[in-house]
RNA sequence: GAGAGUGUAGCUCAGUCGGCAGAGCACAGGGUUGUGGCCCCUGAGGUCGUGGGUUCGAGCCCCAUCGCUCUCCCCA
């Protein structure tokens, strides 16, 4: 037996129809909120990962899915989304046909991480970016987004970690502090965060291990060293916030696994799945559009990955539970000709309809449409055939009638919506 | 990368002291010659992860190996 790729995962048919359900949600909150979908390719040119989301970053350092082409180029599948949606925004030049862009995108993301539980090296993520508008309400109207589409889906109790990371001038002061801070306790780091302390401080924040939280305790943070705009930026954030209703805290120790984040940087929480474990987070990113060769202007996105909200959802929702509307059950080979016919003029009428080839006896039929969620049973046995009739059974009240051959379309559509 | 757990029917899992391979669910047929869900009966379905060893005899004991799950970690 061939069996799945470590760490890739099907979505079978009862867990589908969940994603489907969180996918239409979340189009027609995005719809709301003015974003248009973009749909751009899984795999790009490594250079653009690389430039994009940061050398030294654990994404690309080790956990990007890189080959080399046939022709010598070296290839990754997408490990994250806002690389790829601004490539094809420049290569396009759609910011020269308007100023502000909204677009959003589903697909399958690819990160070769170790898997766990609602954790895929192939998962699929929502992803909505605004270009070319920095001010401070379009980051809490983001952010409100993001909140909304986990709303839509069912979540309750939300709660939004909020944090500036500062743009590069007062970034790169901060760094250096901090760099000197670490370089003070150096004996008392993990062995990554020695080596990050110099290539990326800043990941040092968020490191798990006991000794360096402890030693972070006393750390500077971020949000003492923002220059003015910064700071003001990040105030009318949160009066934006504050406006509209939006549950947050700050977390000033907080710093995204990818380096092209500027000011507001943010993780939503459901604290309802608890773990408090993020399903969603984002930023803004004042500088990649032009490190990707695009105007200078800024822009801000968010993630929010699908896996594990498809597991929050319940199975025994109704919503999630198979459906059609019709199953047609030949009784007997001399009417299978007229059924087989039926069926295709019921689904060219615009009904969803399920029947069974094999002869088969009308237990098994009705056993069958009643597995599909069929709502009408057609049957056809040969007393029907020969008056040119069908007896048509409704699945939840049991009632039956005779319906001639040439009114069932009229009789289904009255008797229904 | 570190730690722990677990592999037996399609699924969830029992399997006692080493002695014929089991249950529930699901599936198929029947009870009901043309009526689903509930009930009853019957049936089909197995390389006990894999390879070796001990033994008269291994699902069970020993060794090796592989897979999967979870935790740490990292994130979305």
């Amino acid at each position: 037996m061939i069996t799945l790729v470590k760490g890739f995962h099907d979505i079978l048919p009862d867990d589908a129809l969940k994603w489907s359900f969180i996918t239409e949600s979340a189009r027609s909150c995005l719809r709301k909120y003015g974003f248009r979908e973009i749909i751009t390719p899984i795999m790009e040119k490594t250079d653009l990962f690389v430039r994009g989301i940061g050398q030294v970053t654990d994404i690309v350092e080790k956990e990007m899915y890189t080959f080399q082409d046939i022709g010598g180029e070296s290839l990754s599948l997408r490990p994250e989304a806002t690389a790829g949606i601004l490539r094809s925004v420049i290569e396009h030049s759609l910011l020269r046909k308007e100023p502000i862009l909204r677009f959003f995108t589903i697909g399958p993301m690819f990160r070769r991480e170790r898997p766990s539980k609602g954790r895929f090296r192939q998962f699929f993520q929502l992803n909505a970016e605004v270009l070319g508008d920095d001010d401070p309400f379009t980051d809490s109207e983001t952010i409100s987004c993001a909140c909304s589409i986990l709303e839509s889906i069912g979540a309750i109790d939300l709660v939004v970690e909020i944090n500036s990371v500062g743009c590069k001038n007062c970034r790169s002061i901060y760094r250096d502090e901090l760099r000197n801070f670490l370089k003070r306790h150096y004996n008392n780091l993990c062995q990554d965060c020695q080596r990050r302390m110099e290539t990326n401080p800043l990941r040092c924040l968020d490191c798990k291990s006991p000794t360096c939280n402890e030693v972070m305790e006393s750390a500077p943070v971020i949000t003492d060293y923002l220059d003015k705009s910064c700071q003001d930026h990040f105030s009318d954030v949160r009066k934006g916030l504050d406006i509209l209703d939006i549950n947050y805290r700050l977390q000033p120790k907080m710093v995204r696994g990818l380096d092209y984040y500027t000011r507001t940087a943010f993780e939503i929480i459901d604290l309802e799945l608890g773990h408090s474990k993020a399903v969603g987070g984002g930023g803004r990113y004042d500088s990649l559009i032009s490190e990707l060769g695009g105007p200078d202007i800024s822009g801000i996105g968010f993630a929010i990955g699908l896996e594990r909200l498809i597991m929050s959802l319940r199975d025994s929702d109704e919503k999630f539970s198979r459906s059609i509307d019709l199953y047609v059950a030949p009784l007997g080979d001399e009417t299978r000709q007229t059924c087989h016919k039926l069926v295709k003029q019921l689904r060219d009428a615009g009904f969803s309809v399920e029947t069974k080839n094999t002869l088969s006896s009308l237990k098994s039929h009705m056993k069958q449409a009643d597995r599909a969620g069929a709502q009408k049973t057609i049957m056809m046995g040969s007393e029907e055939l020969a008056r040119g009739a069908v007896t048509i059974r409704d699945m939840v009240t049991k009632d039956q009638s005779q319906v001639s051959l040439n009114d069932i379309i009229i009789f289904l559509r009255g008797d229904g919506d």
